[in-house]
DNA sequence: CGCGGAGTTGATGAGCATCAACCCAAGTGG
DNA sequence: CCACTTGGGTTGATGCTCATCAACTCCGCG
């Protein structure tokens, strides 16, 4: 498999987005699931950036146990991050969509895997010179604070899912989730273009394949939802009610 | 129930210590589960904090969707933190040890209900004012981002946890983080102290009480540990090489 | 002493993992 | 251009894990 293209960052740096939803206090418009960097502030931080395209789907952008050098800001692309266990199970504990950071660490090293589903642009920044960068910056830190602490809302949401929902819940709310990415998702059609395999589902939804297939016809059984295709599903508005929380 | 006794943060702040290991970069002497921050820090932090006392176990910090006008740091006891369904199912999502900060919101309003197991000493702090602060003081504000990411972490693994692991291995791996807090875990004896019921471990593991007995029993019978009472457990060394990761 | 909640044990059935077989679409190479 | 390959997707059969309901014990407490 042929490895990545790196370049320097672009002059622009518009596509230089943080997705999430503000910590604790609303401000008066502020609905936009990104959070707001002065352009000032992104110049600076595309100062320290380097951009990096994978092409093929599979390849890895770091692997568990890596010194961990790079925090990652996906562009464009679709990636997971995931745990696996001696026996070879694979748990996807993320989906990372345009405007995640991922690249979490312990003492240096990486704590998960991270693999590309499409191919993706991302921006790469250094860590230590991104930790110096940020602690002059306490309005951007405040950024990557909000979005760590957004990841975490979505993570314990997800415990919740795992915990209580069955397997046609779980995909329930999963689809949910993928609906509100625009780039995947076609308003007007109600249909979800699925970037990721029957197995990439199962792992993260701890279950298997054949079990995420069969929940796929309860749920078309039901009328919440029609599979056009294996990767294109029309969802229907009905799918939320089925989604109790 | 009676309600919590409020006063204003003492003078010495030796109690405000925030557990998290750090993010990406490793430092010399780093093994310390505590952040290090500055006498001078702390006593800053104090200043804007008030104690609070809760005697009553069961009764609730705040609830979900409430107002979100404080964080809270847990200095003694044990809280736990859980999302609920319409159907009354209950799914703990974390709980908090000494050391420990919680408090999420998602636009101003709690995301979880903190209930209180054990009796508990909190500092709170005004949210606005701690933010304002937290501004002014980049290398607060980067412990506090620290410990953000380190829940994360956590929660992450719990997710491996929920969707790999059968209710016996669960419980192993929940025993041995619980082990991991000396005010619990006895370590020349290596008996642990549980302060909370088998439906509150089930409600965390995702599974019922009945089964959290069942799996006591089975990890008994592989000779993994020794139930001295139902809230005291002696843990054997074996119980670490069950929980394959 | 009697009450109530936690803990335990047993019986039963449902949901799902697993294994196996098969279909189908996209590539690949002759 | 078409056979062949490969991996994803689907469907069916079977057994196991665990949720659930019920009964009972144990313990602390007024």
């Amino acid at each position: 498999m042929d490895g990545p293209t790196t370049r320097a960052a672009r002059r622009t740096h518009g596509d230089l987005r943080i997705r999430a939803a503000r910590a604790w206090t609303r401000e008066h418009g502020d609905e936009a699931p990104h959070l707001q960097l002065l352009a000032s502030d992104r110049a600076e931080l595309g100062r320290i950036a380097e951009v990096i395209e994978y092409r093929t789907a599979g390849s890895r952008v770091f692997s568990y146990g890596e010194a961990a050098n790079f925090l990652y800001l996906l562009v464009d692309g679709l990636v997971a991050s995931s745990l696996s266990l001696d026996n070879g199970e694979r748990q996807i504990v993320a989906f990372y969509w345009p405007g995640d950071l991922f690249g979490l660490a312990e003492d240096g090293h990486y704590v998960n895997t991270a693999e590309i589903l499409t191919p993706s642009t991302v921006y790469r920044f250094p860590i230590r010179q991104l930790e110096r960068f940020l602690i002059d910056h306490p309005r951007i830190q405040h950024g990557f604070f909000i979005k760590a602490v957004h990841d975490l809302r979505a993570t314990q949401r997800q415990l919740l899912v795992m915990g209580r929902f069955d397997v046609s819940r779980r995909l329930a709310a999963f689809l949910l989730d993928c609906s509100g990415h625009d780039d995947y998702f076609d308003q007007p059609t109600r249909v979800l273009a699925l970037p990721m395999t029957r197995y990439d589902i199962a792992d993260y939804l701890g279950t298997s394949a054949e079990s995420i297939t069969r929940a796929f016809g309860l749920l078309e059984g039901q009328g919440l939802l029609r599979r056009r295709t294996a990767k294109a599903v029309e969802l229907t508005e009905k799918l939320k009610t089925y989604v109790e929380m």
